[in-house]
RNA sequence: GUGGGCGUAGCUCAGCUGGUUAGAGCUCUGGAUUGUGAUUCCAGAGGUCGUGGGUUCGAGUCCCAUCGUCCACCCCA
């Protein structure tokens, strides 16, 4: 039997990847340029630590997470997401002691759904968090690094949709007037519902099924808990989006599926790719550091997935910086094949940014040739005896741009580096 | 977890109501051009038709199962 990649689980062959260094190349610079400082986390975490981040009556723990027992009977699961690490590592280095912190961090999260479009087992996040301020305007700081990496990968469409859950006081008198209401009509509901009707009510605002749709239209209003902390919070979010430019719609829906979430969560959403719209999506989670065994510190931050940011860049056309060869080279006979793997190694260290493919394994230079235009290069560089007794190569260029010459060995790395703009 | 579409060459696909040696384009290799690609012409290579059963004189084609894949529900990034 053939022995293939798990489910859900995808390789990103090498045609494929530059999007993917594109990708992280633009958001390490734009992090950096908030100042946020890169973490670098194991995949596998105790699965408590998910339990009590993510809760534990959500898909995400309770249907969704790869859990194992380790050869020593502890209790293991691949993260689902990456806050949760974020916040262990934080606790566990005492770096959110009594401080601010802007941490971003990324890689591979695992989540066991049934794959569609946008939607893998395996999937990879960038994650952004910042800790210990309490203030509106981080907030408002973590949505505009949003902006400008959409800004600097040329990327266009989304729409901003914000909401606001309030503090954990006005959220917890909300959530205690909303589980007496839907106990009053449980009977009405449907099964999902009621099984989260205690756990996590705000996540039965959000159902589908038509007769829960119907109760949730009578229900306590989120807005009329909100104190006036809550509502000053949400206002100065809103003021600083203005401020910045940047628009947003109210969705007073948006509940999110995590439980941690207090005051502002937020989506950018795309109607690019089909039913997995939310490539971007976070909020603030005041009460969860503390919860997790740590200090008394606020966070903020969020979550992108970047296949659906790549799939998108592919929809929206966005060009991508070739990794491509520049040139290649051509050999043949024993003198050449030997002057030329020299000069191949001696381009490499005066031209370090050059992409150079010298050609392996023979074949006649006709065929050497079409490797070379296959492979994407801008120039070929043909050595064969003549050339490599005179000491020169000749320049041949694949793309049109004027004709083949001699050039002299010597002159050659100043020929290249003026062709190809290095 | 539920529902639907699709699995034929490395890739994209054709193959009529079951009927002889399963086709095309692209890619690849060689030649036309004893040292010049991308265009043209010629030739060649490449397939247990996803897998396992069943129906039939005969199955790529029909039936069942299974696996994979895609899409939607759901969930979320």
């Amino acid at each position: 039997m053939k022995i293939q990649s798990v489910r859900g689980m995808n390789d990103v062959l090498p045609a494929d990847a530059s999007a993917w260094q594109q990708v992280h190349a633009v958001a390490a610079q734009v992090f950096a340029a908030y100042g946020y400082g890169e973490l670098r986390l194991p995949v596998v975490e105790r699965t408590e630590l998910f339990k009590r981040a993510v809760g534990e009556v959500t898909d995400v723990v309770e249907k969704e997470m790869y859990s194992f027992e380790d050869r020593g009977g502890e209790r293991l699961s691949l993260r689902p997401e990456l806050t949760a690490g974020v916040i262990r590592a934080g606790i566990e280095h005492g770096i959110l002691f009594n401080q601010q912190q802007r941490i971003w961090c990324t890689g591979p999260v695992f989540r066991y759904e049934r794959p569609q479009a946008g939607r893998y087992r395996q999937f990879h996040q960038l994650d952004v968090e910042a800790f210990g301020i309490a203030t509106p305007d981080a907030d408002v700081e973590i949505i505009a690094i949003a902006a400008q990496l959409w800004k600097r990968l040329g990327m266009s469409g989304f729409q901003l949709q914000i909401n606001t859950l309030g503090t954990l006081p006005s959220r917890a008198a909300h959530r205690a007037a909303l589980i007496d209401y839907l106990l009053q009509h449980e009977a009405a509901l449907d099964e999902d519902a009621r099984h989260r009707l205690h756990s996590n009510p705000l996540r039965v605002l959000d159902s589908k099924v038509p007769a829960t749709q119907a109760i949730v239209e009578g229900a306590p209003s989120l807005l009329d808990y909100l104190d006036e902390a809550s509502i000053a919070h949400f206002d100065a979010v809103k003021a600083g989006l203005e401020a910045l430019g940047i628009a947003y719609v109210i969705n007073p829906r948006l509940v999110r599926g995590l439980d941690y979430y207090t005051h502002t969560v937020f989506e950018w959403v795309t109607d690019q790719l089909g039913a997995q719209g939310t490539v971007c999506a976070g909020g603030r989670y005041d009460g969860l550091v503390e919860q997790l065994g740590g200090p008394k510190t606020t966070g903020v931050g969020f979550g992108l997935g970047i296949e659906r940011l790549i799939l998108l860049m592919a929809v929206q056309q966005v060009p991508v910086v070739s990794n491509q060869p520049q040139v290649y080279i051509c050999r043949f006979g024993a003198e050449a094949e030997r002057a030329a793997l020299q000069l191949s190694e001696t381009l490499r260290d005066q031209l370090p940014d050059l992409r150079l493919v010298l050609n392996a394994g023979g074949g006649s230079l006709k065929s050497q040739l079409k490797r070379a235009d296959g492979c994407g290069a801008r120039l070929a560089l043909i050595i064969g005896d003549d050339e490599a007794a005179a000491g020169a190569v000749q320049v041949k260029s694949l793309r049109g741009e004027g004709e083949a010459f001699t050039c002299p060995r010597t002159e050659l790395a100043a020929e290249l580096s003026r062709r190809l703009a290095l």
